[in-house]
RNA sequence: GCGCCCUUCGUCUAUCGGUUAGGACUCAGGAUUUUCAUUCCUGCAAGAGGGGUUCGACUCCCCUAGGGCGCACCA
């Protein structure tokens, strides 16, 4: 212990479930300050539940892991593998008179607690195996609960809630082992937390309270306490619990929805943490920066208008390779899936200048982008359709006939010079004359430059779209 | 019911006793622009309430209110 060794940090989830919003902000923020101290960063899954851990859950939450770019060390720690080893130290407690044995039946337990309610009083075991002979048992079942010290207190020295006292009399003597000789999440997170070499436990707030329950089984072992950091809770817009309908979803239906992981990580950062006034932060950054000083102590909600703010940004900076290979990839994902051509990952490759200023997510940009995807006459949308008057395809009829002619090899500037002049001799603004042009060759209103558009889908295919709707 | 935690613009936050309480998102204006965006500028907007402590409180203490978490042989 008196080595000043690196710190040793851990993702602990539960498999009951995807890798929702909150638990990939824990794992965050387990992963940079591991990161940001060279220490370790672990990831143990919690399945000792067995009725409700599946093997579907762990493999969504390794993949949103993976997808939030959180890679971990060391091979993957399977909590119900380490049964064995929690049952031992069940049984030394045990052994040494630190825990005991009780008969109880879940029916009688039960019965207690109604009683208790009905009374007003706290609702917690009140002891009546602790000093039984456990003889009294006889062959009936039973559970090893915990001898808690039942006067003074216990102080949690949390970095992010300060010293938070709990009184022992109002800690009950908490189950270990379970009748069937499986052990409890709160021996298991302590034994596995000790035996890995965890120094720092980074998780919500919601384990706060539990914190002080896991203490008394440290101390009773004798154990190296960790730091503890629990950090508050993502809550929904409203203020209330997170709902699905308030961002309580997997962290892969983020990425459905067109966000990148960069912006995950920067907005999940910032949400709860900070840096001054600095709000584009980088992963390099926040792993320079990040400490668990700067935790809020407030729960944060779910800003979407904030996070699709953040994407456009971090879209606006990806490469156009990297956002070809994520709409190619999207629409791929869709039911069916939708193939681009070599030719319509090209135009989009090279439209991308354009189009990723227009854009929030990546659904978005898909979208903007579909007039790239197939050739021919476009399919209108209301807004292109009211652009097209009988007179603004008659004027279209001139235009084609000038760029057929003149526009020899077709570039931004040479088409763009065309129409500026024959907006001249109309002695119309450009505006008036590029809004037929655009309905025409993209289907819409709107669009990246459309000179650049008309470039990128070269003289035939453009000639096409605009004879389509010529009058 | 008992215990614990939290409380600055609508939202995320800065402030670590002395500031015109700052920034970001949103929203509203404006500039640039071939559309839409981007970018830039301007504006709206906050210390839950009440007591203390102090020359001076957003900041420290207490109470109230509101919200959250926990109180399982779930994690």
């Amino acid at each position: 212990m008196m080595d000043n060794k690196k710190p040793v940090l851990r993702f602990a989830p539960s498999p009951t479930g995807y890798l929702h919003i909150g638990g990939a902000r824990t794992a965050l923020f387990n992963w940079l300050y591991a990161r940001r101290t060279g220490g370790t960063f672990l990831l143990r899954i919690e399945d000792t539940d067995r009725e409700r851990s599946t093997p579907e859950a762990v493999e969504a939450i390794l993949k949103g892991m993976e997808w939030m770019g959180l890679n971990w060390d060391e091979q993957t720690v399977y909590q119900f593998a380490r049964a064995g080893r929690h049952r031992a130290v069940a049984e030394e407690l045990l052994a040494q008179g630190k825990a005991y044995k009780c008969f109880a039946t879940a029916e009688e337990l039960t019965a207690m607690r109604e009683e208790q309610k009905a009374l007003k009083l706290p609702q917690r075991y009140d002891g009546r195996w602790r000093d039984r002979d456990p003889a009294e048992g006889g062959d009936a079942p039973y559970v090893i609960r915990l001898k808690a010290r039942q006067t003074g207190e216990t102080v949690v020295r949390d970095q992010v809630m300060g010293d938070v006292t709990f009184q022992n009399d109002q800690l009950d003597d908490m189950v270990l082992l379970r009748s069937d000789g499986t052990p409890t999440y709160m021996l298991a997170v302590v034994v596995d937390d000790n035996d890995m070499g965890v120094t720092h436990v980074i998780r919500g707030a919601d384990h706060l309270n539990n914190a002080a329950r896991q203490l008394q089984i440290i101390e009773q072992m004798g154990w190296p306490v960790p730091v503890y950091a629990h950090v508050p809770l993502i809550h929904g817009a409203d203020g209330a619990k997170l709902s699905k309908r308030h961002g309580a979803l997997a962290v892969e239906a983020y990425r459905d929805m067109g966000y990148l992981p960069e912006t995950m990580r920067n907005y999940l950062l910032r949400l709860g943490w900070s840096h001054g006034d600095d709000e584009i932060i980088s992963t390099e950054q926040a792993i320079q920066w990040f400490n668990l000083e700067n935790i809020g102590k407030s729960a944060a909600r779910m800003d979407f208008k904030k996070l699709d703010n953040l994407n456009g940004h971090y879209i606006r900076e990806s490469s156009d390779h990297a956002l070809t290979a994520e709409v190619v990839a999207l629409l791929e994902r869709q039911t069916p899936p939708r193939i681009l051509s070599a030719l319509a990952r090209e135009r989009l490759t090279q439209s991308m200048p354009g189009l990723k200023e227009r854009a929030k997510t990546i659904v978005e940009l898909a979208a903007a982008a579909d007039f790239l995807y197939t050739d021919g006459p476009r399919d209108l949308d209301a807004a292109a359709e009211k652009l097209l008057t009988p007179e603004a395809r008659t004027e279209l009829a001139m235009i084609v006939t000038m760029l057929d002619k003149e526009a020899i090899d077709w570039t931004p500037a040479s088409l763009e010079a065309i129409v500026r002049e024959f907006a001249r001799l109309r002695d119309a603004k450009l505006g008036q004359v590029t809004q037929p042009l655009r309905a025409a060759i993209t289907g819409r209103a709107s669009s990246p430059p459309l000179f650049d558009a008309m470039a990128v889908l070269g003289r035939d295919e453009s000639l096409v779209r605009l004879r389509a709707f010529a009058g």
